[in-house]
DNA sequence: ATCCATACGTTCGATAATCGAACAAACTCG
DNA sequence: CGAGTTTGTTCGATTATCGAACGTATGGAT
């Protein structure tokens, strides 16, 4: 049976168990010592010490006492993803403008996988107000940005990724029905975006766009999210869609 | 003379060498083949691959044909940098108020060595206006976020920094001398603020202040950046400097 | 469409990196 | 201050990793 799963040689398991530790970082534990870290990341102490060793001389994990936590350095690595994406900081400046004029926040964010992942964000100035980091991640299906993205993928590929999630139902009315979802993810392709309302979270309500590059390709897509007790449907597609699509074709113009 | 720099065999260099490749990517390079990245990392073109393939299979790199870009799974390393430090999404709200007000860009750093590295970034809606990304480093003696937290340090530690900088005249108007830069950041702690005027870059002004947690510990600092000629040092000390230490105190009071 | 040069994928034995148990040292808490 | 817990370090053993070499695939030029 050992032989039926032989290890992949070329799989790295030393990166992927340094990774793995920075992975422990987080909200959850902003500091970690050696034992939580190897609890944590499944690993043996001494495996664990010598990652958070390696980490803080490279400058990714930095140690007060027994305490580790993770140095400005792991921004780098981020950084570079959002480095490589020129359309990026085109958005984030173009969304800023947008969410002065509309007064909601606003967002960009790519598609991993069955997840979002917000690459740009404004807030507004309301009191209420949708605040999500870069970096955040959300379920794609259930998002309005997720939906205009899934829309993009060949329809095997859709049925593939579908069947993979653990539907959850957020509130009330999380659509939970996987031919429901793959019907709204279509139907929102085909008019071009996509409204979410209180799936996620009851009073949330969005509106969201795709964003392409100039040979038609998905790069990611951006949305404006507002309180349900602010705006209707009706309202977002009346007052907003065109806000949106405009700055989605200023960003393909600019890449 | 090979005993005499016996490695650290605490140290795990297939970590290294793995984080190594994830840094060749950027804005340089938004894709690399197997070659590109083995000769940027200076790793055999073996090694090359499997680090590519290990951080493939994890979801950090993803591969187009020959062509491997960073995934946005690599803005987790970073976001959880930014999801431990609970500071900085309250600074990044309070300066977006605070840019809207004063209309200039405004700007959170911390320090790492001789850098500052900026974690959160408000831009300005004027047409020149400063626009850096969360990730981006700038030298730390040379800025005026920088020279606000190198301040905070023990004299040794200071001068032990100072040496170790090749320092650069980025402008005519650059200090170079390590004295000079000594005096002045002393002197800026000691009024609790810093003006760095045209040093990093002609027609650049900025203005900071340090950060501080409840236990008085610097978390980092906050700025505004203006035009040369939109503000004279003695607009921002009347005009700017209130506002951000408002704001300074408004994030220490919520932490 | 073909050919050639370059790049890549894969494999294998060798080697070095990595492992974890064990023990001493350090730290924390009562 | 003492006891319990956690950490740092070391060593031999084991496994992970390495890179040269070769076959395959790709891309560009003609």
């Amino acid at each position: 049976m050992d032989q039926a799963v032989e290890r992949d040689k070329e799989y790295l398991e030393t990166l992927a168990k340094g990774l793995n530790v920075i992975t422990t970082f987080g909200e959850d534990h902003p500091t970690l010592t050696v034992s939580e870290a190897a609890t944590l990341a499944g690993l043996s102490r001494a495996t664990a010490r010598r990652v958070l060793h390696t980490l803080q001389v490279l400058g990714y994990v930095e140690q007060d006492g027994r305490a580790y936590s993770l140095g400005p350095k792991a921004l780098d690595l981020g950084y570079r993803f959002l480095a490589a994406q020129s359309w990026i900081d085109r958005a984030a400046n173009l969304l800023r403008e947008l969410s002065d004029e509309v007064e909601e926040s606003s967002s960009a964010s790519v598609l991993q996988g069955t997840d979002i992942v917000y690459v740009a964000h404004v807030s507004s100035r309301r009191l209420m107000s949708v605040d999500e980091s870069v970096g955040t991640r959300l379920p794609a299906f259930h998002t309005a940005m997720g939906r205009v993205q899934l829309g993009f993928l060949g329809q095997a590929e859709l049925w593939r990724r579908l069947k993979s999630v653990r539907v959850m139902a957020y509130t009330a009315s999380t659509i939970t029905s996987l031919a429901g979802l793959y019907s709204r993810i279509q139907a929102d392709h085909a008019q071009g975006f996509s409204i979410v309302d209180e799936e996620l979270e009851k009073g949330l309500r969005s509106i969201a766009v795709p964003v392409c590059g100039r040979d038609g390709g998905l790069l990611g897509s951006i949305s404006i999210s507002v309180s349900s007790t602010r705006s209707t449907r009706e309202n977002m597609r009346n007052q907003l869609l065109s806000g949106l699509r405009e700055v989605s074709e200023r960003i393909s113009a600019s890449v």
